[in-house]
DNA sequence: CACCTTGTATTATATTATAATACAGCGTAC
DNA sequence: GTACGCTGTATTATAATATAATACAAGGTG
């Protein structure tokens, strides 16, 4: 039995609810504005259904609608959703001090990044220089093996569970320097655990050169990354490791969580 | 008829999803984890209502469940909504430029709001100093009569607009200092006309002035602010309006959204 | 130990979501 | 200029699905 079959049986699951979730999570990063029919492709419910849903998240006022092309596009009140999240991220509440000065200190970008499934998620982002809008954007996911913060979390885990996860977990190509061959993103998490940080260049973006340090709980268990990325145009990796790393391992060793 | 009853009757308006909705919504600042019956206490909802939705949501991966306590918090799923919120907020990559260089300029808090009916909501985020969590968290809603961009956005309406706004929208004493009295907000939104910025002093938090500046589309709508946040024991508002206060409104005059 | 409060699970019932379909409005192309 | 195809919108009878009641289990507290 498929999963959508055993909740279809499952009384207390309630698919109109699913439904509707299904037409929020439609808008994306490349899908910010969306007429009915792009709605049914995004989806793949029925027309009716899509309408529907739409309609009654527009009413809530989840949606915006564009009144001369119809097309819906996410409201503010997706915002307000972090702001709820981020009252219950114990982490950021701890760590957000630390950042703050950790962003004085090095007049650098400076993020924290969470594990989630096989990526990372950017919890906090404090840029210091410009750069793509993706990348000053809360809430965005990338891949654990191909993000620095991603990589050094992992570090902090068991051989087992590091092997398994080079070998298994997605990557994805995002620039043309983007790694794609796992031995040496092996090579490049063994080397983080040896130093306690993990160094890489243009992963994500060109031209960025990272620096990410764990945040372990008291038990030594990795819950997060703190991450500063520097322009490759003034830093190279060798400068970064000298001036930038032990201060972010610092500020990342002064974030205990305990609960 | 009132508007529960016309949506029950609208089949387009699919109920089930507005309680679903209900319970996402009931995590706030103050409530980060609830169990059912705080849930139940929170929506309104039946038990077994709350039961089948929170369940759904759960099962969806949009709530967490402490395996000990039982109860619900905020998942992540939270924070990505706002990514895809940003990437349809054309004011906000316009903007987020600017803001870097802004905050890099002053070494000072910087933040991006937006109206929203009667409240403003802080869309970008650029902690420079210490604060309240918070007041570093994006999403947050205040009322617009109280913050310094609220305030400076009303400056830029009709008189009419003005008077009515002042009159008639919430405010909310969030310290000592926060002024209840509507005259006084009168005379500082029509000084912050005057001038092209408002300065506050401990609004919203105590020992900060605030000192903001309108964005207007091209044609002269305002459409958000950018505030400058300053601990009060090393500005005043002297200072503030001599220093501050000629960037924040040279970095808002720069950015004019053509749509 | 008794009690109360919590979360969990089950069921028959009818409320509510449904899919089909018809309609309207608009732009495009022939 | 008219016909066509494409949007989004509105209405219905039907049955599928959400429902509320209720019973049960598991901790916690007096």
């Amino acid at each position: 039995m498929t999963d959508a079959k055993a909740r279809q049986q499952d009384t207390l699951f309630v698919t109109s609810l699913e439904k509707g979730m299904r037409i929020l999570e439609a808008f994306s990063e490349d899908k910010t504005e969306l007429g009915l029919g792009d709605l049914v492709k995004v989806t793949g419910l029925e027309k009716s259904a899509a309408q529907r849903y739409a309609n009654t998240l527009y009413e809530l006022g989840y949606l915006e609608k564009n009144s001369e092309t119809r097309r819906f596009s996410p409201s503010v009140k997706y915002l307000e959703m972090a702001y709820s999240y981020l009252w219950a991220d114990y982490l950021a509440q701890l760590a957000m001090p630390r950042l703050i000065d950790l962003s004085r200190q090095t007049s650098q970008t400076i993020n924290m990044a969470e594990p989630i499934g096989t990526d990372i998620i950017y919890v906090v982002r404090m840029p210091n220089h410009r750069t793509n809008f993706g990348a000053s954007a809360i809430g965005r996911r990338v891949p654990a093996l191909v993000a620095s913060s991603g990589r050094v979390i992992l570090s902090r885990q068991s051989d087992q569970a590091i092997r398994d996860a080079v070998s298994n977990w997605p990557t994805r190509q995002y620039t043309q320097r983007t790694t794609m061959d796992r031995g040496a993103i092996l090579d490049n998490i063994l080397v983080a655990r040896e130093k306690g940080y993990c160094t890489t260049q243009g992963q994500v973006l060109p031209d960025e050169v990272n620096v990410a340090a764990p945040i372990c709980s008291i038990e030594g268990i990795p819950v997060g990354a703190i991450h500063c990325s520097l322009p490759s145009i003034r830093w190279t990796i060798e400068r970064a490791e000298a001036e930038i790393a032990p201060l972010v391992v610092e500020a990342a060793q002064s974030i205990v969580p305990s609960r």
